[in-house]
DNA sequence: CTGAAAGCGCTTACAG
DNA sequence: CTGAAAGCGCTTACAG
């Protein structure tokens, strides 16, 4: 049923190798080319991709490991990367790691023996057993969302971002805070939001606030939330993620508190549907497909042995909209 | 660098084809096993999957096409997929066609000369272009979301969903409806999904409805949701998928409009966001992660050559929730 | 421009 | 239990 190189050649009356040059877009003449053209296409021959990848030990293909494929962050950057790889004819491989740390680690040595070209790791945690695949693999690694000396990534600036989201909070008069992050396992999000944010409050002085930490579901931070409101009254939670924030916002509505007047809410991420609730979030944003298109570049680079930056920051805005009130 | 089986089994001291063979599982004496293993923990030896793929002639690899990567529906159904694929230790190669029909077209050949042992196809459109693939591709292509004679399928039960969804909003009393749906190029949500409401409108009779069209994107939505709010009063808006009915919600919010004494909403898919937003929203759900299991399943039994039903259907659930008023 | 031959790394009957 | 050999489908110098 399906051809092989063999049978278009002897189809054609030519030999295994023109065939093959005829594909590569080697010398063969107008004639023969025609001639291969038409036995191709009647045939519907397609070459065996991995007789190719055999001899030429490497492919176009470029792995990607998600920790989660149903959030936005995620997607986005898949999205980025799949449309600037796409322009350089290279291939995309999702593999997903479901958050579990060991599959992440199965992957990486997966994608290997399928010979990608390189690995692209949106990580949320990196373990000794990530460096050690990421020594032992001898393709080009490249982190998204998270720095790790000695292997290139490309990361948010979650610093600055909370930073200039602890000025925007301060700015409009909140003094009894909440912060609501994540643990701190997750330098970017657990780490690097609260040290920008601290930086922010520390600047401005008496204010009273108050850290506290939560999972990553919406559900788990409407339960912390629900019991943070019991205990204690903030006019704001600054949320460390969007996915938190809508947590934090429902158990609002739970607790008859209104949005923005009884309690301002704010996150992070951007999320298309932090625009379409009411009221909308103030969020910071940040740029994923941009950094999913950057990440796909900077990897052709590495492939290719350009040199790079070991460590790329991705841009962000504060988007002021209608979830904070001014006090 | 990369060591292959020769390597092995000179370092071993033994030949190729017994390397194989403990790699395989075939007889090798204890004492050789032990020193095989041994040398491939050292050397850190990984088989090329090329080269075992070109003589296997098939993986054990399922390509999934998608439209879009950032669609609730499509993020759960792989979920689904890979969860189920992992199970019978097969891998999910995810192609993502960016709504562009051609390029599903393209991802189609492309998937075939990976030699992957099938396709997941989460349909919306299904041209003729598509049906030659099908034909020509020598592998098990099954249909998710759309149904089409010929293919194996596997749908959600849009007419029956809306056939429910209709009769419960006629219970609340709603007589004023504008059906908001899409293009009919899309059978299951575009055609399916309105034959269903108008059945259970048709059985109730005296009842103003007005079906009108629009885009997937929320903000296209939005935008004619706000025109016929201007044009018509309607007291419920019954939607063809979630996106759109959020759409609408954010319209009758900017509108002054409060939901659901003044107006009421419903959608169709359960995305996670319906449930968290305030007034939650009244909806179709669709089980997209069950789907995709039994997508994958089905698919293991085409690939190892046992019979399946041509056309599965998914179940679903009316999730009565807050956006719609009892008139 | 064209063809014969070697080789990519693995598997699999076939002998022994 | 073990090894030599052929072959999977392609590419790539090397001659001609």
């Amino acid at each position: 049923m399906a051809k092989t190189i063999l049978d278009i050649a002897q189809i054609t009356g030519v030999a295994k190798s023109t065939v093959s040059r005829y594909l590569n877009g080697g010398s063969v003449s107008e004639a023969t080319k025609r001639k291969i053209e038409s036995v191709i296409k009647e045939t519907g021959y397609v070459p065996n991709t991995f007789a190719q990848s055999l001899k030429a030990k490497k492919t176009n293909i470029i792995g990607t490991i998600v920790p989660r494929l149903d959030s936005y962050a995620a997607s986005q950057t898949l999205i980025g990367i799949d449309e600037k790889l796409r322009e350089y004819q290279c291939q995309m491989l999702i593999s997903n790691s479901s958050q579990d740390l060991e599959r992440e680690i199965e992957n990486i040595y997966s994608l290997e023996r399928q010979k990608v070209a390189g690995i692209i790791l949106l990580a949320t945690q990196i373990t000794s057993a990530h460096l050690e695949a990421f020594r032992k693999v001898d393709i080009p690694v490249l982190l998204v969302g998270q720095q790790y000396d000695g292997t290139y990534s490309l990361v948010h600036d979650d610093y600055g971002a909370a930073y200039d989201m602890g000025k925007y909070v301060l700015s409009m008069g909140h003094r009894k805070i909440v912060f609501l992050g994540v643990t701190e396992k997750d330098i970017a999000v657990g780490v690097r939001r609260k040290e920008g944010f601290q930086q922010a409050v520390q600047e401005a002085g008496n204010c009273e606030i108050k850290y506290c930490e939560t999972g990553f579901a919406i559900k788990d931070a409407l339960e912390t939330a629900c019991r943070i409101i019991d205990e204690y009254r903030p006019s704001i939670f600054v949320c460390a993620t969007d996915n938190i924030a809508l947590g934090v916002l429902k158990a609002a509505y739970m607790k008859g508190l209104q949005v923005p007047t009884d309690l301002s809410i704010t996150g992070f991420g951007g999320y298309e549907v932090t625009e379409i609730i009411h009221p909308s979030l103030t969020t910071a944003k940040f740029y994923y497909k941009e950094a999913g298109q950057l990440a796909a570049q900077s990897m052709m680079k590495l492939v290719n042995e350009e040199s790079i930056e070991k460590v790329m920051v991705s841009r962000y805005k504060i988007l002021e909209r209608e979830s904070v009130d001014k006090r």
